[in-house]
DNA sequence: ATTCAGAACGTTAACGTTATCGTTCTATCT
DNA sequence: AGATAGAACGATAACGTTAACGTTCTGAAT
């Protein structure tokens, strides 16, 4: 006992005797052993990740961002990747659970509410990105999309376009229902509507994908507004690929402002979310959910107009 | 015990008293505690994985091999980020060490042998990704970093380039030593040299200063090989502010074929690696090395060239 | 009828830590 | 001198799992 008070910092030891246990620690390079710290405290000192794909260059970022959050107060990451299926999303959550984490991070579920919030429930603490839950279930960080849809479409009318369709992004995402709700809004706002809208997958192939699509529909359009810089980056093939010149025949916005978004030509504007910011906050509320019973419920992000040469 | 068997698929139960078992952990939801499995085992299931900045999209390719590996042999992965800093590269190895990890890949380790490899050695089994070591230190996953160069520099003398500049990437990167011994082999071979060669961090940034720094030196080289994607993308930006042409009067390489590469335009000319291949094949040679003393070392992956627009 | 093999199941102990409570000792106060 | 508080330190038990070894029982071979 007196052992452990010492290495644990908590004092009622002799100078003598804390000196003695501490050299005699570093001489036998003693580590305490967190499987029993864990059996015994019932606590791991781990947080679980979970990503829908790490692949896309906007969780990197939230990922560095939790980590130095966790790694300062002595927190290490399970990382874990859900690789855009909402099964294996499930999976994981209950996977994490096994392994005893002190809390998970979710990034964009994309499952049901009803799922979501069950196979959240046996966690001990849980923070969502991008996604709104009731306190009881999670705390949430979360991007104001629809003020971020409102300020793209007011910079594209600004910029004379009245003919503005959407890349959508997957259907499943709760952060795409706020976007269109945000374009929605706007759009009648300034009297004008959506020519037309496409969901696709959140990458490069599927903006272009679903840009091509749109672009065959309604050949007249003069703006592209989409889901994410990914999907941007595919629309920007597609209207290479079809001829059309970018920003003088077809405006172009994407959301998220990852890192290759501004190494483009023509850079791309976009609407900037603070990623590591995130990432920090999420951490703090979760641990912060961790202490106390008393739980905070979340901060509110709103993304930034970046404009470059696209629009 | 019978329990404890009969949940670990060991037999040695009747029929009816399996069934029972079951039942009741399935009624009881019972997941087995690791902590106690740890501490029993000293296994924790769990393997370490040290990157030097998941932010260079290089990376999350790996992990996402790495993760795919590992989940399918019922491991976890804790994932780590060094910041490209060898100081906190030592603190991490050491982290995963306390935490017990039952194994730690370690990618493009930026240390000198004498630290890493006293680092490494308490560990129970290590896997080194693009950096050498002798078998009893670790498995190796290497890049044929020499041959790459080799094909690069074959590939711009072929296009009639002749004053070729190189961005080497960080002075401590193991790979960016068996490159530039690559360039000056095929170089001489072609009775050439290289034009300039200045280090830089492994970032658009790093390169971006590193190509403008070459082109004030020596105006007149006609090709810039780079490090890797990202310094090739900031010496783009570079060309682009000094008004120069890419390819007509500046080829361009870069290595190792990140996503970004293909929807620049032009489209980057580069050496691709099997990102996702060499996270996979670490935790398997990871893997193998944890269960047998009778140790693996490791396989060689040979870039290849993938010629796009720059060049 | 006895022996024996093997299946089925149980007991014990140990992994390393730490909360809880107990003991010893020293210094201070009346 | 005796009482008392508090500091310093230790003993015990418990967390959940499983290796190692015991016990009991069934059925078949002799």
């Amino acid at each position: 006992m007196t052992v452990s008070r010492v290495l644990n910092g908590r004092g009622g030891a002799s100078a003598e005797t804390s000196q003695r246990i501490l050299s005699a620690a570093s001489e036998l390079n003693y580590r305490p052993n967190p499987f029993a710290r864990g059996l015994r405290s019932d606590r791991s000192k781990t947080i679980g990740l979970l990503v829908p794909d790490i692949t896309n260059p906007f969780f990197p970022e939230v990922i560095r961002g939790a980590e130095d959050a966790a790694s300062a107060a002595g927190y290490n990451l399970l990382l874990s990747n859900v690789v855009e299926n909402s099964r294996r999303e499930e999976e994981l959550i209950e996977a994490l659970l096994r392994h005893r984490v002190d809390g998970i991070i979710v990034c964009s579920a994309r499952l049901p509410d009803a799922a979501l919030h069950k196979a959240l429930a046996p966690h001990r603490a849980v923070v969502l990105i991008n996604r709104e839950a009731p306190n009881e279930i999670a705390g949430t960080i979360v991007t104001d999309y629809e003020t971020g849809a409102s300020r793209a479409i007011d910079h594209l009318v600004e910029r004379g376009r009245r003919k503005i369709a959407i890349v959508a992004g997957p259907r499943s995402s709760f952060g795409g229902k706020s976007r269109l709700v945000g374009f929605r809004k706007t759009l009648t706002a300034h009297g004008l509507k959506a020519h037309g809208i496409v969901y696709c997958d959140p990458t490069a192939a599927g903006g272009q994908t679903a840009a091509a699509q749109l672009l065959a529909e309604t050949p007249d359009i003069d703006a592209l507004i989409c889901y994410n810089d990914l999907n941007a980056i595919g629309a920007m093939k597609a209207c290479r690929a079809a001829n059309i010149s970018i920003p003088e025949q077809i405006a172009l916005i994407g959301f998220d402002d990852i890192p290759t978004a501004e190494l483009l030509s023509p850079a791309l504007t976009t609407l900037r979310v603070q990623k590591r910011e995130m990432g920090e906050e999420a951490v703090r509320l979760l641990l912060s959910r961790i202490a106390t019973k008393n739980r905070q419920h979340g901060i509110v992000i709103v993304p930034e107009l970046i404009i470059r040469e696209t629009t």
